[in-house]
DNA sequence: CTCGTTTTGTTTGACAACCTAAGTAGCGCT
DNA sequence: AGCGCTACTTAGGTTGTCAAACAAAACGAG
């Protein structure tokens, strides 16, 4: 009703504000409840998306947007938590992978991603076209956000690890 | 089709991270642009939002959702910065508000929101039914994390003072 | 093969963010 | 006045973060 287009976005970043914070927010909560913090358990999603041959500091850092200096720190108390190793690459010894443990893949499920557990069940509940239609306006929100090239897919990583499911295969990343 | 309804799931879920991915990294380039740090600048904008009468640390520190220790600390810092002062309350000698300067409200335009600067423009062109269509599924996926009780609006604020508009007055925030 | 360059990871030093716990001061009610 | 509650600050400690300097290995040119 005689909405001007400037109200509807507003409405529109208003609805986008509150996602961030929600999320963000259930993050802290989320890590606090594994005994982590929320850049430790982000961490811990992204190796434990590769359980086998782990993930080098080097990937961490830009799929976290910090430096190597800051994943090393994060790693370090990961390590010291028991939740993850280092292992030396044989093909390049420059290269370290980090390896997730058993008890850092049961810290991973014990705390599953913040979008997961409050939002699944109510989007599988939607009817199909709602669905549909949800993923489209978001995928437009992302394009316009410029978010194309940010690898979004290891937090997804937990549900399909324990389903046994290999799709990181079929689904190669954008960054070789 | 064929599309499994896991695999809808998965496809709002990955651009969902992407959403938040985005946002997260642009926040902190975006902050560090302007010589501040993210939550620094986040208390700015909250405060740019009422520029006369200032805003509370509770207000703030429930806002952010940090304790009141924290932004005591990001407010000593913002002071330092000349960007904002203290100004004691005449209704309630306890309470404190906290007052944007000039300084600091050229700096909070410098460095316009991180969803803004990106978002606005791409959204403002899109078809009038397109904008309807995104803001109905950003506030569905809004109210599928729970975030209703979240206050989002402060981060608008800078473009409405600008714009010399009192809209925080017709739409009172969600907590009393 | 050897030398310079690049890549990868760590260390160090310095801040900022954040929390908990313990103050201090003012409000409000009985 | 006195008691409890609220608003804010202070103190102390851990974590996250970066820049800069470093060490080690890969890699290419000669």
């Amino acid at each position: 009703m005689t909405q001007a287009p400037q109200d509807r976005t507003n409405d529109s970043l208003i609805a986008l504000r509150r996602i961030l914070r929600a999320t963000e927010i259930y993050e802290r909560k989320l890590a606090h409840a594994a005994g982590l913090s929320p850049p430790q358990l982000r961490v811990l999603q992204i190796v434990a998306e590769k359980p086998d041959i782990g993930t080098t500091p080097k990937t961490l850092s830009v799929q976290m947007g910090v430096t190597q200096a800051t994943v090393t720190a994060l790693v370090d108390r990961l390590v010291r938590h028991g939740m993850v190793t280092r292992v030396p690459s044989q093909t390049d010894r420059r290269q370290i992978n980090v390896v997730i443990t058993t008890t850092g893949l049961a810290a991973v499920e014990r705390a599953p991603d913040a979008l997961q557990s409050q939002y699944v069940a109510a989007f599988e509940a939607l009817e199909d076209w709602e669905q549909a239609q949800l993923v489209s306006s978001l995928e437009r929100v992302a394009a316009m956000l410029k978010a194309g090239d940010i690898d979004a897919s290891p937090v997804l990583a937990v549900r399909d690890i324990r389903a046994g499911n290999q799709w990181v295969d079929t689904k190669p990343r954008g960054k070789t």
